[in-house]
RNA sequence: GCUACUGUGGCUCAGUCGGUAGAGCAGCUGAUUCGUAAUCAGCAGGUCGCCGGUUCAAGUCCGGCCAGUAGCUCCA
C-alpha cells in the first residue's frame, strides 16, 4: 500500500499508475484527465506512482493540460504526414498558446487540400488508439533510429552536448524525437482543425531553409472545437482593420502604396483628440515640444549609425553613386531632437532635459510585413528623449513608465498589456553599436530599475534597439499576434557619437545619458488596438463624433441646428441627422455607426424644450434638459482620467 | 522578402460545363413628415485588380505583376 496525496488530500492506493489510481477514485475525473502534476512536474498519466507522490490531475482546464493534449496532437499530425508524404523530413512541433503547429521540410508546401488529407488521415490514426510511449536511449541509438531525418540529427547532436537525457516517443509505428509528456492515449483527440499552412525558416532565421509549418488546434470534444472556432470567428468580428474600414476610420489605395493608409475624417480625428491630449499631458510633466525635420542628408544617419544599422529600413532619396548628396527620410527621430541639446552648450542645470514630439516616421519595412494600422510604412509617433545625468536616470525612466501607464489606463488598454525587457544578442554582436561592456552596463542599469519597480517582465534577447536595451509593452491584436505598443530605451552610446555633453558641477564635460520613449506609441497602431478593444465603439472622450441629434421630422430641424450650435459651443462633437427617414431608421444606423450618444427631438421635446437621449452602450437614458444632458455627458468624458 | 489563400459596382455576395455580368444594402431623384433596429417607387453605377497568353469565344483556363489576409522573418 502507497500513500499518496491527490489535490492534497491523502490516499492510500496499490495502483501502479497515476490513470490507475485516478480511475479507482473518480471514473469521469480520469476520463477527462489529460495528464498530471506529479511532484511539481508534468507527466503522462501512465507515469508509476510511488509511496510520498503529490499528484495534481491535469486536465483542459489548465494551460499544462491543454499544452500536453495539442503537443500529442503535433505528433499525430506528423505521424499522418510521414503516412501521405514519406518524403517528407520532420522538424519541430511544439504545443503553442492556441493549438499546436509542426515543421516539415517538404518540396510541395501542403495546399487547403492537403490539409483535408493529413485532418482525414490523423482522424484515422486517432482511432487506432496507440498509446504514446516514452523511450530513453543513448544518443547513438537515438541517432541510429532517426538515422534518415536530418534535422533531428541536428536536435539530437545538440541535446547530447548539453548532457541531456534523450528521449523518444512511439505511437504505432511512428517515433519522434521529444522531451514529452504526452496524453497517454491519443483517441482522445477526437475533434481536430487544421487552420493553415504557412512558411516558417528553420530555426527561426530567413537565412536559412525556409520550411512548411501546419498550426492546428484539436480538442477532446467536437462541441469544444466549435465553440473555439466560433470564438475565433468573433475575435475577427473586432479586426480594426475590418471594421476601421467600415466605420470609415481609414482606407487604403492601390496607386498610393502598400503600408500607406489614408486617414479619414474619423481617424484623423481621434488621433487628433489623443495627440493633443499627450501633447498637453507631457507639457504638465516638462516636456519641451520640438518640430523637427522629416528628412535629413545621409551624414545625420553615419553619425547616428542609421546608415550602417538601419538603411534597409530606410527611404533613401537620391542615388549614393551619382549624387553628390544623398537624402533619407527619417526612420527615427533620435539624432534629429539631438541638435536641440546640441544648440549650444549645457550645463548640468539644463538635465534633465525632456524633449517630445510628435514625429512622423518613414520605414520600408518588406511587403509582407504591413497589416492595417498595426504595421505601417508612414506614422506619428509620441516620439520623445530625456537627456539626463547618471544620477537622474532611475527617476526620469520611472517618470516615463507611470506616463505611459498613465496614458494606456486613459485608453483602456491597461489590463491588456505585458511587459518584455528586449536585450542585445551578444552572439551577433554585428547587428548593434558599441562594446559588451557598454551593453551589460546599460542592461545592468535598467535591470536594476525594472527590479525596483517590482515590474513582471520577459526577457527578450536579440530584441533589443541597435543602440541599447528596451522595455517593451506589448500587446495583443485580435488574432493574438503581440506588438510593442509603447517603448521605453537606455541608451549610453549615441550621446558620445554625437559628441552631446554637458558641464557637471565639478567644471568637466560629461556625457549624459539618453532615455528614448514614446507616450502613447505610434497613433495609428493605437487606434487600431483601441478600435479592436472597444470593437469599433470608443469611448465617449475618443469618439470622433459625440453626439447625433435625431429630429423625428422636418418641423424640428431648426431646434435641431440650434441644439448643435450649443453642444458644439459646450465643447462636443455632434452633427444632426436631417434625413427624411423613420426615427428607427436614423436610430439604427446611428447605432451601427457606435455614435455614444442620440438626442431624439419631437414636438413633445421642443415643447419642453428637453431632449430624449439614448446611449449606444446603455440604450434609453431617460428624458433630460439639454443643460442636464450637458452635465451628464461632461461627467462621463471625464470619467476615463 | 518567404509560404498558403483572396481580389466581380462604395459594401456584402451570386455567376453552373469557358458563350463578353446579377442581387441586396449604400448612393441619387421623387413621394412620404413619420416616436425608438430597415417607408414606397424610380434611376444610375462594372474595360470582373492590372498586363499578357490559350481559344471562334475568358469573370471563368494558364503565366507575370499589383493589392489584401494569415503565418514566418523583421519591427513601433
Amino acid at each position: 500500500m502507497k500513500k499518496i496525496n491527490i489535490n492534497g488530500k491523502a490516499v492510500n492506493t496499490d495502483k501502479e499508475t497515476v490513470f490507475d489510481v485516478l480511475f479507482e477514485i473518480d471514473k469521469d475525473l480520469a476520463r477527462e484527465c489529460v495528464a498530471c502534476n506529479l511532484n511539481g512536474k508534468t507527466q503522462q498519466l501512465n507515469a508509476a506512482v510511488n509511496d510520498g507522490d503529490n499528484i495534481e490531475p491535469l486536465t483542459m482546464d489548465s494551460i499544462e493540460g491543454r499544452k500536453v493534449f495539442w503537443h500529442t496532437a503535433s505528433h499525430v499530425l506528423a505521424q499522418a504526414v510521414k503516412n501521405l508524404y514519406p518524403d517528407t523530413k520532420l522538424v519541430i512541433g511544439p504545443a503553442i498558446d492556441s493549438g499546436f503547429y509542426y515543421d516539415f521540410d517538404t518540396k510541395n508546401p501542403f495546399n487547403a487540400e492537403d490539409l483535408e488529407k493529413i485532418t482525414a488521415e490523423m482522424k484515422r490514426l486517432v482511432k487506432e488508439k496507440y498509446r504514446m510511449e516514452r523511450i530513453e536511449v543513448t544518443p547513438e541509438k537515438a541517432s541510429e533510429i532517426m538515422k534518415d531525418e536530418p534535422y533531428k540529427l541536428e536536435l539530437i547532436a545538440e541535446h547530447a552536448a548539453k548532457g541531456e537525457t534523450i528521449t523518444l516517443y512511439k505511437q504505432g509505428d511512428f517515433i519522434d524525437l521529444c522531451a514529452g509528456p504526452h496524453l497517454y492515449d491519443i483517441s482522445k483527440i477526437k475533434a481536430i482543425k487544421l487552420l493553415s499552412s504557412t512558411g516558417a525558416y528553420w530555426r527561426g532565421d530567413s537565412k536559412n531553409k525556409a520550411l512548411q509549418r501546419i498550426y492546428g488546434i484539436a480538442f477532446p470534444k467536437a462541441a469544444d472545437l466549435e465553440a473555439h472556432l466560433e470564438m475565433l470567428e468573433q475575435a475577427k468580428k473586432r479586426d480594426h482593420n475590418k471594421i476601421g474600414r467600415e466605420l470609415e476610420y481609414f482606407t487604403t489605395c492601390d496607386v498610393i502604396g502598400q503600408g500607406l493608409p489614408v486617414l479619414l475624417p474619423k481617424g484623423a480625428k481621434t488621433i487628433q483628440i489623443l495627440q493633443r491630449f499627450v501633447e498637453d499631458e507631457e507639457y504638465k510633466r516638462g516636456y519641451l515640444l520640438t518640430k523637427t525635420p522629416l528628412m535629413a542628408k545621409s551624414d545625420l544617419y553615419k553619425i547616428s549609425g542609421h546608415w550602417d544599422h538601419y538603411k534597409d529600413g530606410m527611404f533613401v532619396l537620391g542615388d549614393e553613386e551619382k549624387d553628390k548628396e544623398v537624402y533619407a527620410l527619417r526612420p527615427m527621430t533620435c539624432p534629429f531632437q539631438y541638435q536641440v541639446f546640441l544648440n549650444r552648450m549645457r550645463s548640468y542645470r539644463d538635465l534633465p532635459m525632456r524633449l517630445g514630439e510628435t514625429s512622423t516616421l518613414f520605414r520600408n519595412e518588406d511587403s509582407g510585413e504591413m497589416h492595417g494600422l498595426i504595421r505601417v510604412r508612414q506614422f506619428t509617433i509620441s516620439e520623445g528623449h530625456i537627456i539626463c545625468t547618471p544620477q537622474q536616470l532611475e527617476q526620469e525612466f520611472k517618470n516615463c513608465l507611470e506616463l505611459a501607464r498613465y496614458m494606456l489606463k486613459c485608453v483602456g488598454l491597461f489590463e491588456d498589456i505585458s511587459y518584455r525587457f528586449s536585450q542585445w544578442d551578444p552572439n551577433d554582436t554585428e547587428k548593434y553599436i558599441g562594446t559588451k561592456e557598454q551593453w551589460d552596463e546599460a542592461q545592468g542599469i535598467m535591470q536594476k530599475i525594472l527590479d525596483h519597480l517590482g515590474i513582471n517582465y520577459s526577457v527578450g534577447i536579440g530584441e533589443a534597439a541597435f543602440y541599447g536595451p528596451k522595455l517593451d509593452i506589448q500587446i495583443r491584436n485580435v488574432y493574438g499576434k503581440e506588438d510593442t505598443l509603447i517603448t521605453i530605451q537606455i541608451d549610453q552610446m549615441l550621446a558620445s557619437q554625437f559628441g552631446m555633453e554637458y558641464v557637471d558641477k565639478d567644471g568637466v564635460k560629461k556625457n549624459p545619458y539618453i532615455i528614448h520613449r514614446t507616450a502613447i506609441g505610434c497613433y495609428e497602431r493605437t487606434l487600431a488596438l483601441i478600435l479592436e478593444k472597444y470593437a469599433g465603439a470608443l469611448p465617449t472622450w475618443m469618439a470622433p463624433l459625440q453626439v447625433i441629434i435625431l429630429p423625428i421630422s422636418d418641423a424640428q430641424a431648426d431646434t435641431a441646428k440650434e441644439l448643435c450650435d450649443k453642444l458644439q459651443n459646450a465643447g462636443l462633437r455632434v452633427n444632426v441627422d436631417y434625413r427624411n427617414e423613420k426615427i428607427g431608421y436614423k436610430i439604427r444606423e446611428a447605432q451601427m455607426q457606435k455614435t455614444p450618444f442620440m438626442l431624439i427631438i419631437g414636438d413633445k421635446e421642443m415643447q419642453n424644450g428637453t431632449v430624449s437621449v439614448r446611449s449606444h452602450k446603455d440604450g434609453d437614458i431617460g428624458t433630460l434638459s439639454v443643460d442636464e444632458f450637458i452635465t451628464y455627458i461632461n461627467k462621463i468624458i471625464k470619467e476615463f482620467k
